[in-house]
DNA sequence: TCTAATCCCGGGAACGTTCCCGGAAAATGG
DNA sequence: CCATTTTCCGGGAACGTTCCCGGGATTAGA
């Protein structure tokens, strides 16, 4: 188990450490054929740098801080691989904690992140504002923060959202198009910039058709499919069952489907429904649910590359990138 | 941006580097007071431990390296979650890498966290098993790594695995005594032991039973939502629909389930299903789907457990923990 | 052929800790 | 009061790199 080091190799050559560093990396004035014939007898004495002692030297530890709300969810999965693939091709390494929608446990998140010493983060904070200004200062003193899909449009610092105000919109249209006279929309926390987003694309587009205000409602629910249930229980005990059901995300749609489905409604005969960033199971449900796909891959790449930029530049300027998706339509919301 | 290190506080109380190091070690050999007073000042000027610089000179790297097939896997996302809390309260980081059921992806993980000086490894392997010599060689060498889930009980190493024979066992049996009388089993892959084990559980069941061999079936799929989709095509195109499928796991019964309705079939009248590694969708589908639910945190805690006493006490003996779970049995599965 | 530039390489400090060793001061024992 | 132990602390090497500095050898320029 005793490792190898850059001093053996010096020794076994006769050479001075600094020639082997310089062989490893690739610098200018080290000799061609030295340069090789240190890296053949490193690779036959079986050399592996040792990180760490690297990274103390170059005092940069080499890890990124990733910090999303909830990993089970599969949209945050996504965000976790897409930028572990990304930032592991790069030479760094990816530290992942989830703060479970809970700003305390986010707090510490980032904060043990720093203490460890990240070269930088990359967030998807949870729902409220109160971390948001300890972030915003420790962006402006220069530490290297991209922040990803939940955070406002109005946010002065490097940030990769999607453009929900539209593709809400979008989604709310279809419902429009398909006929839909009623239609009421299940809305995050009011608090999210994601939910408020979706809500003012979905109020969008009711006002740009006319639609009564007796014919729509916004009604704030949260992200899990429970919550979906419950509030179904609730419109089904006073008698107020829309057409559709515009949802801020799919967990909540289908667990709002489910329930009426089991109450006996037809969907999408009875109510129609389409969902939001889009799941698995938006198409192992019957019937299948309509919703609305974001490019998770690229919008997560897109965040690493914004904060490695950063790094290697640290003052690059402030960048904003706004994705836009899809609209799946499926049978759940088409007559 | 400047960093406080321990030479800092040295020189501000006009100590040794030697008794701040003490003092935060909580070595015995310092005077409550002077700690105190170190602890203090330490405090004031901001100072935080460079862990970096420690992992190097005690070396060690207070990481552990994670490798599993998929972490949008609803599984392994939370087997990620248990371990990142487990491990994290300990003062270790984890590296998370996924392989994609890909061995090669896999062996090219677990190379990289060596090489990044993990303390030891937690690995779900993917099937197949050319990579398995592989690591009981390391194993043997005395690295630490635990094997996780999808390993056979008769693997010479630490691991923690679950009873599937026995838990697919009373699955079956559970669909044997709702009067089901012609069963198929939808199988994993040949060549992964969670799957074959699980056929055999199946196969105790029809043989303690007395069912006769036309009554019943082993057909291998896949893992996915779309291998139980296309197996059910299949069925159908020869006429050959059982009464009741259990499955290797949830994704492959809702994909079976899903294409049977789409079909016209009436679960569970006409045919009833039985899941497996409880997923979350389980309750969001029509009719709810019966499901082994499997203590993934205690699970993968244990894991984190055994690897760390590997590590702290390089001797200790080899570890098997075998754990067992639960039928949560729902409508899919009962007349 | 002499000077200046270029090319390579070695020495050694630095990164921020831990930890071993030895010694001074204090406490203990008789 | 002296010898011995205990308590506490400082010095400095070590962990494995990187990187700056300086100097010798080689080449270029006239």
């Amino acid at each position: 188990m005793k490792h190898v080091t850059i001093k053996d190799i010096a020794r076994h050559l006769n050479i001075s450490t600094s020639s082997v560093s310089r062989a490893f990396n690739n610098k200018y004035d080290i000799k061609k054929e030295t340069r090789e014939l240190i890296l053949k007898t490193a690779e036959e004495m079986g050399y592996v740098p040792n990180p760490i002692a690297k990274k103390l030297s170059q005092n940069c530890s080499l890890n990124i801080g990733l910090v999303v709300p909830e990993i089970i969810n599969g949209y945050y999965s996504k965000v976790v691989i897409a930028l572990q693939e990304f930032l592991t091709e790069k030479g760094y390494q990816v530290l992942v904690m989830q703060s479970d929608e809970n700003e305390v446990q986010e707090l510490k998140n980032v904060k043990t992140l720093i203490n460890n010493m990240v070269d930088g983060l990359i967030i998807a904070p949870t729902a409220g504002n109160k971390n948001t200004s300890y972030y915003i200062e420790k962006y402006n003193e220069g530490y290297p923060i991209v922040f990803l899909n939940r955070v406002s449009e109005t946010l002065k610092a490097s940030k990769v959202i999607f453009n929900n105000i539209n593709w809400s919109f979008f989604a709310t249209e279809h419902l429009i198009k398909q006929q839909y006279k009623k239609i009421y929309h299940l809305s995050g926390y009011k608090n999210l910039c994601v939910s408020s987003e979706r809500a003012q694309g979905f109020k969008k587009a009711m006002q740009k058709y006319n639609f009564p205000s007796e014919n729509y409602k916004i009604i704030e629910t949260g992200l899990l499919a429970t919550e979906g249930m419950n509030i179904i229980e609730k419109l089904i005990s006073s008698d107020d069952i829309p057409n559709a059901f515009f949802c801020v995300n799919d967990m909540v749609a289908l667990g709002a489907m489910k329930r009426l489905k089991d109450k006996g409604y037809k969907i999408p005969d009875d109510v129609a429904f389409v969902g939001f960033t889009e799941t698995r199971t938006a198409e192992l449900v019957t019937p299948q649910l309509t919703s609305v796909k974001q490019p998770t891959f690229e919008m997560a790449k897109k965040a690493g590359e914004i904060l490695l930029n950063k790094i290697n530049n640290p003052n690059s300027k402030t960048e904003t990138a706004i994705f836009n998706g899809k609209l799946n339509i499926r049978k759940s919301s088409i007559r």
